[in-house]
DNA sequence: TGTAGTGTGTTGGTGGTGTACGACAGTAAT
DNA sequence: ATTACTGTCGTACACCACCAACACACTACA
């Protein structure tokens, strides 16, 4: 569980956490059932107030992802298999028609863009 | 010159303009020395505020993409072809970046990640 | 030559939305 | 009870977007 956010930058913090936490459990990190950090380490961690990682917390727990056992901790919801797969295609999907907007508006190729992925693959360290 | 912003969403309009304007010097589809919108002509069309349409104009003259003469309008700079080819170079590069982090996240393969980029080239609609 | 008119971008003041904070409340275990 | 953990509540602050008035440049016309 490796989490780095953006302090500065339009995006608000609670939402990087929250996008971070979803895609750990889309992608199988976090399984169902496990423990996410709690509130307050996370907070500690990322040099944040507790609270703002509680309103990421909450927002995935309205998504039915995660699931709040108060005075005990967080915990990934019992979602199934198909639910995660599920999970994981919208986030790609998601992600993907954002890249190739970006891709358009600057007059790329699809192969170019293709191309342009396959050399940042390289250059990105794994997270 | 053709826009659309979203005025929900946490990334402020202003931004938004900026990265549109940006995008589309980058492309070619503003060529240097040619005019951009007015700030009044842009804020009529996207319902806004001048001011609003102002600051990103402003910070775009900051980064040496476009030249105000006041009273007369705003132009996009005297950039040489090399230096529009490395905008857009710089551009594309920091979108595949940001994609490919998230598509890591999600435990994707290199061509997994590429093919939703096919996808969603089909289903996304020409700017 | 000067004066009004229309175009341009800019500035100070204001209201409102939403973030991130410090302090608080609840629960389990010792 | 007390301790140490959990998540949550009210509030100050920052930032955004609006509004109105401003400063500058060119043109038309008398």
């Amino acid at each position: 569980m490796k989490i780095d956010i953006n302090v500065s930058g339009p995006v608000p913090i609670w939402r990087q956490i929250e996008d971070r936490i979803r895609r750990a459990v889309a992608s199988g990190a976090l399984p169902p059932g496990s423990v996410v950090p709690s509130v307050r380490e996370l907070a500690v961690r990322l040099q944040v107030n507790p609270a703002t990682v509680s309103k990421a917390y909450r927002h995935l727990v309205d998504a039915d992802v995660l699931t709040v056992r108060r005075g005990e901790g967080t915990f990934v919801g019992a979602l199934s298999a198909e639910a995660v797969a599920g999970l994981r295609e919208a986030e790609l999907r998601m992600v993907s028609r954002e890249y190739v907007r970006a891709a358009r508006a600057l007059g790329a190729t699809l192969g170019e863009a293709t191309g342009a992925i396959e050399t940042a693959w390289e250059e990105v360290n794994d997270g």
